[in-house]
DNA sequence: TTTTAGCACTCGGGCGATTTGAGTGCTAAA
DNA sequence: TTTAGCACTCAAATCGCCCGAGTGCTAAAA
């Protein structure tokens, strides 16, 4: 089961090969290489063996072979080399970082563009998973009788608002104290923790009739657990037509429609990405991507992708996914080195962006 | 040029049959129609002059016709029959607007996926162009030193919102007073009427240092501006993938590719619909939608394609577009249907939603 | 024992010829 | 003015053919 040296070679080859060309490899083109000494016939033997340990397949008898899921596994786990960052798309994700970006979300925004830009694939950014987080503050803007914008700040200065419609008997000074209430009630405790009977408890002692009490707390808490929403951006989904594996429609729409549920691949991203967080091993620190090949990949639709997804993070509590799905054909390496290149990226504006708790980090190198 | 009465009704059998086959309609298959009685031969004649005078083509000696612009153009016009919403596409589009809907963009996001699912076609809608509502307050909340939130609210109860960061020397009594400067200077003006220099004159009394003062109110002239920025969602492009006019990949790629360009795109929507709000003569208000075909969208790539848009508005200042995106061989009719019911949703939610400028409409019908 | 040259074999894809049939335009009769 | 009839056209489907890339196997060479 082993791969002696040549074997990694050859697979390593036929790999390379077929990423940049899409089409099957055969022993003669590999023979020719200037790299190999070899004749094609050994070569021959050689892929006979790697097709039958499973790293290699041939479409039919006439044609060369293409990596299994298994060999492209391999490939990613040992073989491939992970390039530099060159300057040919260091240049283009600059560009998008750029300008000044004040919030996170415009932060993931451009960094999906930056992403997909710079790889040619589709590109994924979730914004940060908050449950983690403390309430900090909660404000209550009265903007005109029966409106009120509910502004919610977690810990490292996030900003969460929404607009709320309430009775508009309410008045500015009761809404103060309702607000004041809770911000004392619930701050310092993690969002996903609060409880709406928290804040009613919180809210309780507020002394305006209790109808309209129990609204307001009840949009507060909605505004509360709100702030945890996860908001995803994608681009390039349109680049992938340009592949060939994506040449029949059947194939392109089953993949568009697939996509066009956001909210299933955004979750999955979550999800997979939900181990890498907890997964602290030197393993991890030293690869700290993930990579899902073909039918790993449990979304029926993109068995013929596959996802390259990594986390970013502030080094506080603030922490989402940013991922790139390709054909299964993608080129890793390079995919790899700018998603690493990116992610850099949105650590260092958020940190730029968090300016109490990480405030501590901004001394460190961005590694 | 006039069409008499059975060119007309050959025009429009040719147009319906295409729409529904996306094939060339030959002229003993409309002959066997059963509310035809004139031979083939006799439609043969017809069809060679409705070509002649540029209504119709035909692909190839040995095929059918099939409609021009031209012929698309009279059939929209004159000739179709627009349906009463249907209850198979009402009952989705009410789905998208069952839960209460808070805020614009809410409303917006599922009139896109409402329109999209009920043509089965590509949707866009835009959030309102406010430049000619009024400001009504600015706010200015410190959210910790150095991180102010910017609450713009107009006319109708729109509000807006941004985080900026300021110098973080600036206290909450300052902001305050710079907030009250400038909402009693500038309130009661369009946006679109507001320069930095207004609110740098507005601001000026306030007796806090020059260079912090600057900051803030270039922070506040920017919060207002971006008060104005269109909102696109886009909802159904994959469903463009399963019509035959784009099996061909470089189609649908070059359709995809220019849909991505959504800034574009929307602009362009809103560029024709601006036509339609100021065009208020009788002929718009029978037909307050506004259809363009194939060639004449001046968008390289949508030359195949066919919009049909509208506006929606709540009567008051707050007007927006939506629009469906086809392919030029789209269901006129029932797009129109559909488009008319989810406008008139849409109306509804924002009369809802707005409180002040809009509630003398509230009694009215809604049509 | 490993590598290589040689060779027969397989099979997808490309090319051209042929066929098919839907649809036309025209003419002459109703 | 309408219609039946007919010759004609041409895209698309079908068939047969060949080509060549690539394989697996065998036997010789290293």
């Amino acid at each position: 089961m082993a791969l002696d040296e040549r074997k990694k070679l050859i697979l390593k080859a036929v790999v390379d090969d077929y990423i940049s060309t899409a089409e099957p490899v055969g022993s003669k083109a590999l023979a020719l290489r200037s790299d190999f000494n070899i004749s094609s016939a050994t070569i021959r033997n050689e892929m006979a063996e790697l097709e039958n340990d499973g790293y290699l397949i041939h479409p039919h008898t006439s044609a060369g072979r293409i990596p299994t899921d298994k060999g492209y596994r391999v490939y990613v786990d040992n073989l491939m080399q992970i390039p530099e960052p060159d300057e040919q798309y260091t240049l283009k994700v600059k560009e998008f970082f750029a300008e000044g970006l004040d919030e996170i979300t415009d932060v993931l925004e451009n960094a999906s563009k930056a992403l997909s830009e710079s790889t040619g694939y589709t590109s994924l950014t979730l914004t940060p998973r908050l449950r983690k987080n403390q309430l900090k503050q909660i404000k209550m803007l009265m903007i005109e009788p029966g409106k009120v914008l509910m502004v919610v700040v977690l810990e490292e200065g996030v900003v969460k608002d929404r607009l709320v419609r309430v009775s508009d008997l309410i008045d500015e000074s009761q809404l103060l104290r309702i607000a004041d209430a809770v911000e004392r009630g619930l701050s310092g405790i993690p969002i996903e923790e609060i409880t709406f009977i928290a804040v009613a408890a919180a809210g309780k002692k507020v002394e305006i009739p209790e109808s309209l009490l129990k609204q307001i707390l009840y949009e507060a808490y909605v505004s509360i657990k709100q702030a945890d929403s996860l908001g995803v951006y994608m681009d390039g989904a349109n680049k992938m037509l340009g592949y060939p594996e994506f040449y029949e429609v059947d194939k392109a729409k089953s993949f568009m429609d697939t996509l066009s549920e956001r909210g299933m691949v955004a979750g999955y991203l979550d999800e997979v990405n939900s181990d890498l967080e907890s997964d602290d091993n030197a393993e991890v620190t030293r690869k700290p991507y993930m990579i899902r090949i073909g039918q790993e990949i449990s979304i029926t639709g993109l068995k013929d992708c596959s996802f390259v997804t990594t986390l970013y993070s502030t080094g506080g509590k603030i922490a989402g996914s940013i991922g790139v799905i390709g054909p299964r054909r993608m080129d890793y390496a390079k995919v790899v080195s700018s998603i690493g290149f990116v992610r850099s990226h949105i650590n260092e504006e958020l940190r730029k962006l968090c300016s109490d708790g990480c405030d501590k980090y901004i001394g460190e190198s961005l590694k």
